[in-house]
DNA sequence: CGCCATGTGTAGGATATTCTGCACATGGCC
DNA sequence: GGCCATGTGCAGAATATCCTACACATGGCG
């Protein structure tokens, strides 16, 4: 799971946005970019299997195949494995250092997370 | 801060094992590299900023400039913006769910962050 | 001094990544 | 049917990244 800054940038939009043809990717890039740039991209991540794509009408339409969260899973284990010996419990420590967070707000925390109050669309856990 | 999959591993190893030179270095790749090809690497490191290089004896030892801890939270930082919002509290209630902490185990991760007992050389906060 | 192990400098090739230009195709509308 | 806005397909250029080969330089040691 890896991702090229620009083919990072058009996760981000097809996540954020949902199914999209190209023309509304490269209108949502932060970069003024052609056409043909935008599809290169998605090409490539056609062909590596992390997004998928179906024809509509005249038009090409993308979908991130793989999960918004997953890709963040692999991602963080990749971070955690360079700068924390692999622990997710030694970032969390060294999250709640860096944050400076008090026992009460860590509370609070785990609270918003049992709650799950965040627009993820993500299933809920077991759940799939 | 970006480093490409060749310089993030030089960079760990730098950051692991202090000063060296290229041969050390290549020593510890985990894949089996030329000589050259670590260099290679360490020239774009030293020309992009991450990297300080001085002469002794015949060789050239290199060191890194910029701390662990300091591109960790550069390239943590960049997560959290795509996968986050940017706030690293929605990360830590993302991790806490994802860890399925217990108030009793997030205390226990306070201290322990508290306490400091992580081989980070990182200074106390504030003192710079 | 003269050898030689160890490093450096330089050249360059293979592939990946990023991005543009342009010709052609097609669906929708009159 | 015929126009045309919108998309696609293809060619390819510029740069970055990754990696090798090989010649030359030099410090240390006998």
């Amino acid at each position: 799971m890896r991702f090229t800054p620009g083919e990072l940038e058009c996760m981000k939009i097809l996540w954020e946005f949902g199914e999209q043809k190209p023309s509304e990717i490269q209108e949502r890039m932060s970069r003024s970019l052609k056409n043909p740039a935008v599809r290169s991209y998605l090409s490539i991540l056609v062909e590596k299997g992390y997004v998928s794509r179906r024809k509509v009408g005249k038009a090409y339409y993308y979908k991130a195949k793989t999960h918004r969260d997953r890709a963040f899973r692999g991602m963080m284990r990749e971070l955690v494995a360079t700068f924390c010996g692999g622990s997710t419990r030694r970032l969390m420590a060294f999250l709640i250092k860096n944050e400076n967070l008090s026992a009460a707000e860590l509370e609070e925390l785990a609270r918003a997370a049992e709650e799950d109050p965040e627009d993820d669309k993500r299933p809920k856990r077991g759940v799939r």
